[in-house]
DNA sequence: TAAATATGTCAACATGGCTGACGTAATTTC
DNA sequence: GAAATTACGTCAGCCATGTTGACATATTTA
């Protein structure tokens, strides 16, 4: 039992399900990113720092696999509008600790939502545990060289736990 | 069973891998399409035009969600440079249907290698049923108004079945 | 003290989206 | 048969977001 390699045509499939459920997937949140004049860039800047308050720079680029300089542009403006703040490091005081805002936590909350329902939605199939097997698929779509980093983040930010949720 | 929604934590760590595993699928191709001057969008023309060889161009951009002006300029390259060609349509002469030539189809193929067999990897999990699960998860990923249309493109395209492969 | 680290910034460039406008050939409609 | 629509192409400019390379500053580490 799966044991003899998907067949062609069903692999061919998944590979173009994942460009159409992508492609849906991060429209979600593209219009009431426009409302703000922000992009994607932005939304995954809000999206991470909230899930770690705190995160040094260096995390941030870590997790986004972006150069300094791409995020500069995205991280600024947030900081600008309000949505972002930096705080020194306590113990290196070189660090930049990044924080959201209230209004950041509320925009990112916004943003989450749609995404949330769909996967909810997407995840709430009669056959039990769909949901345990889709995570576990798309781990394994990590890069092995990116897994230990990826299941590092989603381990500590599960046990960080949504911090403006649970209170 | 799979009857209440799936914890607020659970959710996000979809969320977050739905990032990482996007990120990292559509990096497979990238290196290769370098050596080529190509970009993603060239990839994704040469994909689909392989499916459905004789496709009209409209057809190709219902499928991307694209304007014509950026299709055309990916389009141009690829037939500049000899990786897709274009015949009038018998039936109505304003079509350009669309075809991949020998390159084409050899540099399509290249290109998807390596996604299936991150796919097959990571589908070939203990857990039985994860390719047909994880193939539904996706599915309802798609926005519902979009659902119609890649039920139609999947279920045509498996029946045209690779083309160029089992002859 | 010297080297490495964390961060910021300036400049230039590439890709791949977008809108708006215009043109041509072929088909369809009245 | 004239008019409207369709399929496609193209020019021009704009925007978002990625890139590289270089340089500066503050702080920590060796």
């Amino acid at each position: 039992m799966g044991d003899h390699p998907l067949s062609e045509q069903d692999t061919v499939a998944l590979i173009e399900l994942m460009f159409f459920a992508y492609r849906d997937f991060v429209s979600d949140p593209d219009g009431i990113l426009g409302q703000y004049g922000f992009g994607r860039a932005h939304h995954r800047v809000l999206h991470f720092v909230g899930r770690d308050p705190g995160m040094t720079v260096q995390q941030l680029l870590d997790i986004l696999q972006i150069t300094k300089q791409s995020l500069g542009r995205v991280l600024k403006e947030l900081i600008d509008k309000g949505y972002v703040f930096q705080k020194e490091g306590e113990t290196d005081r070189r660090q930049r600790l990044l924080y959201l805002t209230e209004a950041g936590e509320e925009l990112r909350q916004r943003l989450m939502g749609p995404q949330m329902n769909r996967i909810r939605r997407a995840v709430a199939l009669p056959e039990g545990s769909a949901a345990h097997l889709y995570r576990k698929v798309l781990y394994h779509m990590v890069s092995p060289a990116n897994r230990e980093a990826v299941r590092d983040w989603i381990d500590r930010a599960s046990l960080l736990g949504e911090p403006n949720d649970g209170g």
